[in-house]
DNA sequence: ATATTTAAGGATATATTTATCCTTTATTAT
DNA sequence: ATAATAAAGGATAAATATATCCTTAAATAT
């Protein structure tokens, strides 16, 4: 579905979300650590979403690090999504057709599309928050460790 | 949603069923310009679609080229996507977590399970055949190209 | 002021995907 | 048999995605 530089950067946002406040920032070894990703590649990645300082903040230097205020913690994931520029994913046909259009439609446009609205919707309607609250209850996981780690 | 790779399969498999029969074969040039794709590199992706003989079908030399059987047409759109090993696709966690598991879900795993369920269905339940008559009949298109191409 | 910490940014490496080209093999027509 | 045709297959190139490393800049603590 998406590319793993976007995968990293949901996995990120959320885990942002899930342990940080202004007052508690997080540092990228723990985060790549949390979400099992490639550090250096993820400090770019996040580098990404702190464009616009409209999801996540950073801080340099001693007691810096990533974090996210709890406004932007109620903004849905979709956010992630256009910053890392997924936006146009899915505007896209399905069979590669370069317009994807009614007027135009490759064999399985009408049926596709409902499908493409759910998978718009999804991402639109959830808070980044409420998916860090799912974790924090324990009702899903960020990674595929056990807890041993 | 799919590589380059398997949009050219899907297009060229589609394309297959649509304008061949065991009588009247389809030369690579032929498909690669009708589906709008790379010649060479699609020369290569029909190859594998030809594997086990079970979807598409080629004969070398003069008059040669490829075809469908109307029962290959039958066959379900998945078949295109197993043959390009794309089938592991919708087994995929959407955040990237290692498995996707009801056991130790991502936090969008349970939003996300009947979407993907949908999009199983779209691919299992519609023959190649009938996308291909969609197009035969002017309802749907395999290119982006205006009548006079 | 200086040293330390941590993110930002640039340069570069590796892997994978996408694409082309050329040779070989099978089939047909003459 | 020979030449012509068309797919099969191998080698290689180009583009993009993924990943690492090192230097720079900003903030803090001493
Ligand atoms: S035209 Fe193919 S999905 Fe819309
Ligand atoms: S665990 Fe993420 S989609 Fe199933």
């Amino acid at each position: 579905m998406f590319s793993k530089t976007t995968e990293y950067a949901l996995r990120a946002a959320i885990y942002i979300a899930q342990k940080s406040t202004a007052d508690k920032k997080l540092g990228i070894a723990e985060i790549a650590k949390a979400i099992d990703s490639p550090q250096s590649f993820t400090a770019k990645i996040i580098q990404q979403l702190t464009r616009g300082n409209t999801l996540v903040s950073s801080v340099r230097g001693p007691n810096g690090g990533f974090f996210m205020t709890e406004k932007a913690k109620r903004l849905p994931v979709r956010v992630i999504l256009d910053l890392m520029g997924e936006d146009s994913k899915f505007q896209t046909c399905i069979l590669g057709l370069k317009q994807c259009s009614e007027l135009k439609p490759c064999p399985m446009h009408f049926e596709y599309k409902p499908i493409k609205e759910q998978l718009i919707s999804l991402f639109a309607d959830r808070s980044i928050e409420s998916l860090a609250e799912d974790i924090n209850n324990e009702h899903a996981f960020i990674n595929s460790r056990n807890k041993r780690g």
